[in-house]
DNA sequence: AAGTGGTCTAGACCACTTG
DNA sequence: AAGTGGTCTAGACCACTTT
């Protein structure tokens, strides 16, 4: 006998050392302040990179760090709570508000799972409206929302518009439609290639799904499917009063 | 010249990888079955099996894949639709619905962002009441409730109990005060050693983190944290009457 | 005991950003 | 050109489950 915590409980060193890390960005740094290199840092715990990486990847998962590649990692802000609207009148795809941005429209068939959602027919095309949400002057999300052709009939005489323009057009027509209720999922996913760019993330990176049916004539009229950067966003489902963007950090359980 | 697109776009073997992999498992797989060991695949496509891991992580936060140490790697079922109750009567703790399962109950002081929630005093202890979540006889989800002595007066008197008993205890007063509304916030964490082993996770695994606050009495009455497994989990926020468990996939952008 | 996924290493090269 | 994080390798050993 003699020893019998040491051996019995073989903690993985990435593990403990994400929790040292941890420690040390509440005690010894400040927001925004950069880390040693990775190397560096490897060298200092006496692990190799990749283990020192695994350590790394869950503080940026848990959003408490930041890195960028050719510049280094940063000790990341706390996470920006924004607004995911349960029916206030906020969310209503063309409103006026700038919480989205109109990017650009296509008319596609859109992939099976949002056909699914629409009850609409297989092989039909839809407009798919493309907008970005930004905060603090950075892309926080982007969404595709799927709009059927047969949902805002007005609009087939307006064709030649195109881009952003054309957004704007589906919106505002859309926006004529009474709208009387939402209906939301989140889920965990990964960044598709355009997404990350939009997001200015690498492929791959964790996000928040949203997808939001929006209900008018006892119909689904359309399905949007926002993603949010996960690193930095914290889901807000209001419902007292407060429309707030809350940067307070919410709760983290002890490591 | 000569090749224009294929130098141009060195996209990462994983990346590539993951693309191959997600289309065998929708076209060669069925749900549950289990793919060939790491060793093999990894072979089989001529990569390291460190660049094949990288592939399967990825599939399995998307949840698409299930690996299990000692046993291998499944293909995972759609993702379970959770309904994460907003204003119905659902969620409110201590109704009878067996949605949420007391486990224990200790009076300790919580963590800062919790006291910050709760606006009580900083070295103030709280009931914390630990409930459990399931689906399909799976823990899904692992819940602590911070519940101030002061929103229920009337336990001190029974103070002898303990465990779940002692939980039910707290949950039935809870459940006398008259609920106001609710307030929730979604985040991308993972999970601790203590909830890993309630969701029978590894530590560190995803996990979608919802914070609740229960308002009564114009105060914060009490303060939730919920881990629900993100691999197996998308939470749905009603609205529209369906109290679903809605099992259907809701999306995934083209990749 | 055999087979699985999980951890760890030491090194190499690549893509990107910045002076 | 220098410095950063991102990708990839080939191998080793460990923890866990099943037989």
């Amino acid at each position: 006998m003699g020893n019998t915590q040491l051996a019995s409980v073989p903690e993985p060193k990435y593990w403990h050392l994400k929790t040292v890390l941890s420690e040390a960005l509440d005690t010894e740094f400040a927001v925004g302040e950069v880390l040693p290199n990775e190397r560096q840092l490897s060298a200092r715990f006496g692990v190799a990179r990749a283990t020192l990486r695994q350590a790394l990847e869950q503080l940026e998962l848990e959003g408490r760090l930041q890195r960028r590649r050719g510049v280094g990692t940063t000790v990341a802000p706390p996470r920006l709570g924004v607004a995911v609207g349960t029916d206030h009148g906020q969310d209503r795809p063309g409103t006026d508000d700038d919480l989205w941005q109109p990017v650009d429209c296509v008319d596609a068939v859109p992939p099976a799972a949002v056909v699914r959602l629409l009850g609409s027919g297989s092989g039909e095309t839809v407009h798919t409206v493309q907008r970005t949400r930004s905060a603090d002057g950075r892309v926080i999300a982007a969404e595709l929302l799927y709009v059927p052709a047969a949902a805002v009939p007005g609009l087939s005489a307006i064709e030649p518009l195109a881009g952003a323009a054309r957004a704007r057009a589906v919106l505002r027509e859309f926006r004529r439609l009474g709208l009387e209720g939402q209906d939301r999922a989140v889920e965990l996913g990964s960044a598709g290639a355009e997404d990350a760019k939009q997001l200015d993330r690498l492929p791959g990176a964790p996000v928040l799904v949203v997808t939001t049916r929006h209900f008018a004539e006892g119909r689904t009229a359309a399905v949007g499917v926002a993603t949010y950067r996960a690193d930095t966003c914290r889901l807000t489902f209001g419902e007292s009063g407060a429309v707030q963007v809350t940067p307070q950090g919410p709760d983290r359980r002890a490591s």
